[in-house]
RNA sequence: GGAGAGAUGGCCGAGCUGGCUGAAGGCGCUCGCCUGCUAAGCGAGUGUACGCCGAAAGGUGUACCGAGGGUUCGAAUCCCUCUCUCUCCGCCA
């Protein structure tokens, strides 16, 4: 969310920064709502005014035994007019309060304008893609000649979109996520969670899935319960309301979760395969920082999930986002893609961004900074470090062997009893 | 699921027979005084949001005692609904 008095202030810059989104927002009926907002308020608060001097000598006179007939008749009158413009003040404010929690982020000035995924800038490039001496496989005919991947169970189970891992499948899942878990917690000094996989309206809203995209989210039937795209949603809350002691940023945390997505608009991409999922695991990196070093932070998180590939020793690249590919909440956004060979490209297996105070603003986390001036809002950052179901893939496709085993890749080894292959049943 | 108790400022904790209570008292914190150092002591200050005035410093108004409604000239105080916490019983991985 943007802050409402900044808006009104740089109108044209505002408008200017958000010109360059996909988005269209109409930002002088913004401007008209808080004007009549503000006369509102005048209005009804000169009216407590005197209903607060009134009813103190209202006091005055019964304690005299006097007669105050009169004025209460008249605050009688008074009150009934507050009530009345209390009324449509609510009206007013929330339709304001509605109309900037459907506003995106300005992007950060080093994000480079942009219509589409088509303009994002490659920054750097890690890695060799692996060669082969045959016709590399997909994931997805690997995973079921291995026995690793039922889709037709999945889909018998649950439905479209859902798969059932099995054996060293399941176990590869599990040593994935404790493997990130471990890397990022030993060696990169993030506090471990395990949150809520189910939140409630505010959190949603808190981190920008609401209102605006709830047609994303799977919700439970009865309850104000939604369940979590991404970590991101409860772990960022965790300092939902709070006031953090600036001594304490930045803080750290990381988080296992499976993830729920109705994949809503994309039906048709990506139908074979566990690329797209309603539901996957990932291993979510999420940090508080003060808003002088949040960029630098950016930097550090982005290496932090890079690192999980390198250890895979898999071939990436990684994409600054341009404006139009900017997600809702973000100011900046990195993708790291792997390299996927079946497909001859790369695919997005991490997303990093800064949402400086936008999401703070919405879920009120702030913190004092030392020289006790006031409270400020933090600025919170997020990556996927990383989409276990995509790295995944990523294995199976680039350790893949022309005989169809996979290798599993050395770091993977320990946590996975020492296997060192992935071979067919029959074999 | 049943019965009961509670939710007040950074923290603890009064007020809850409605009217100088933004809120006693204590702790903490800040500044000053005092003190050979430390401790103690003394004095002053110490919330947030929004609106308006002001270049600013600041001033001023309104709101906020879990949340939302209601009663009333006036609500932290009375009534209703909801949320959360705690205790006991039942059930349960």
């Amino acid at each position: 969310m943007l802050d409402l008095k900044f808006i009104r202030e740089n109108l044209e810059f505002v408008k200017g920064k958000l010109s360059r989104r996909n988005q269209r927002v109409d930002l002088d009926q913004l401007v008209e709502m808080d004007r009549k907002r503000r006369e509102v308020i005048q209005e009804v608060e000169a009216l407590r005014n005197e209903r607060n001097i009134v009813s103190e000598k209202i006091a005055t006179l019964k304690q005299q035994s006097k007669d105050a007939a009169i004025e209460i008749d008249r605050m009688k009158l008074v009150s009934q007019k507050i009530k009345d413009i209390d009324i449509n003040r609510a009206g007013i404010e929330e339709n304001v309060q509605d109309f900037l929690l459907r506003i995106p982020n300005i992007p950060h000035e080093s994000v480079v304008a942009g219509e589409d995924e088509g303009d994002n800038i490659e920054i750097k490039r890690w890695g060799e893609p692996p060669e082969f001496n045959f016709n590399p496989q997909a994931h997805w005919t690997i995973g079921e000649e291995l026995g690793i991947l039922d889709f037709e169970r999945g889909a018998k189970i649950a439905g479209a979109r859902f798969t059932l891992l099995r054996g060293a499948g399941a176990l590869m899942e599990r040593a994935l996520i404790n493997f990130m878990l471990d890397l990022h917690t030993r060696e990169h000094h993030y506090e471990e969670t395990f949150p809520p996989f189910l939140v409630n309206r505010i959190s949603m809203t808190g981190t920008g899935q609401l209102p605006k995209f709830e047609e994303d989210l799977f919700r439970i039937v009865d309850s104000e319960y939604f369940l979590i795209p991404t970590a991101e949603v409860p772990v960022t809350n965790i300092h939902q309301n709070e006031t953090i002691d600036e001594k304490s940023l930045p803080i750290y945390y990381t988080a296992y979760t499976p993830c729920f997505r109705k994949e809503a608009g994309s039906h048709g991409r990506d139908t074979r395969g566990i690329i797209h999922q309603h539901q996957f695991d990932k291993v979510e990196l999420v940090k508080f920082t003060a808003p002088g070093t949040s960029y630098q932070e950016l930097e550090s998180l982005l290496e932090n999930a890079e690192e999980v590939l390198k250890r895979l020793n898999l071939h990436y690249r990684v994409v600054s986002l341009c404006t139009g590919d900017l997600g809702f909440s973000a100011a900046k956004t990195y993708d790291i893609e792997v390299w996927l060979p079946s497909q001859g490209r790369y695919k997005e297996i991490s997303s990093c961004s800064n949402f400086e105070d936008f999401q703070a603003r919405r879920a009120n986390i702030r913190y004092r900074p030392t020289s006790k001036a006031k409270a400020r809002f933090v600025h919170t950052l997020n990556g996927s470090g990383l989409a276990i179901g995509r790295t995944m893939v990523a294995i199976l496709e680039n350790y893949q062997q022309e005989d169809g085993s996979v290798f599993v890749p050395e770091v993977l080894q320990p946590y996975m009893g020492g296997m060192e292959k992935i071979e067919t049943p029959a074999s």
